[in-house]
DNA sequence: GCTATAATTGAAAAACGTTTTCATTATGAC
DNA sequence: GTCATAATGAAAACGTTTTTCAATTATAGC
């Protein structure tokens, strides 16, 4: 299950793991929907009662730290996290809720070392991110 | 000349023409690296004397606005402006200076397509990036 | 060119999201 | 259970962006 494969991770590389640490961790792991800080500190008070803000972002530091969480760049702001993707996948974001999905097969690498080249630069990495309407949000 | 073509667009959508609306167009028109409001500001005050970084902010607002210039998002920070793409491009950008180039010649629109489809979504838009070394910071 | 009007300006203050500080609490090794 | 210390939350500090406001300036009409 991957809470305890998070929950793993921290203790493997020293952190202790504490109630405010398993509530974040348990919302990040199952999130479908990219979370800023505040939309955690607040879909997870009710699981861990008096937890503090700034535990939220010092949480959401070390997962990321650790490839657990990546941050998303949306038109409406880029302080939102999802789970990291996994191997060469992009993402898919609703423009309404956020909702995410993961999806691979561009296959443009030929293309980018071209475009690197008749520019003279070396190319190190590419965002790649489609935004829509989930289902949802197109019934809305 | 670029830098007049955006002034008039300015005064065509009813913005007068000041010193400090000047400078920061002169800056912006003709910039090859993606500059933050405070980059603006710092190579600005020299044409103008006296400007407020205030008064830059509210100009950038109105060339994004305006469709002139447009917000680019990058790994250290997501506040910095560049001449608009035109058409259908997409951005290089040096990790270390900012500087960009446009390119074009993505053709993904079926595969986008298909990746909507699938997922049930409903696609209005998609960012791509490339992020590397300028010719100039690969030699540094 | 001069005047009247309203847009624009910069300084200061406020607001905002995020980070740092610090005394207290809780974890995990022994 | 004891202990060392990592982690916590409240408060303060911080850097960035926005708002407020009185003074200035651009422009339309004369
Ligand atoms: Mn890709
Ligand atoms: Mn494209
Ligand atoms: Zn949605
Ligand atoms: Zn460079």
């Amino acid at each position: 299950m991957t809470t305890n494969s998070w929950l793993t991770a921290l203790q493997e590389n020293g952190y202790r793991l504490t109630s405010a640490r398993r509530a974040v961790v348990e919302k990040m792991a199952h999130t479908r929907t990219a979370l800023n800080p505040l939309e955690v500190y607040d879909q997870t008070r009710a699981a861990c009662p008096g937890l503090g803000l700034v535990t939220v972002y010092r949480t959401l530091e070390k997962l990321e730290e650790l490839g657990l969480i990546q941050r998303v760049h949306q038109p409406g702001g880029c302080n939102a996290y999802l789970p990291s993707a996994h191997g060469h996948q992009h993402l898919l974001i609703c423009r309404a809720c956020g909702k995410a999905e993961y999806f691979e097969g561009d296959n443009l690498d030929e293309f980018f070392a071209r475009v690197g080249q008749q520019n003279g630069f070396t190319i190190s990495e590419h965002w790649l991110q489609l935004f829509g309407l989930c289902p949802t949000c197109q019934a809305k």
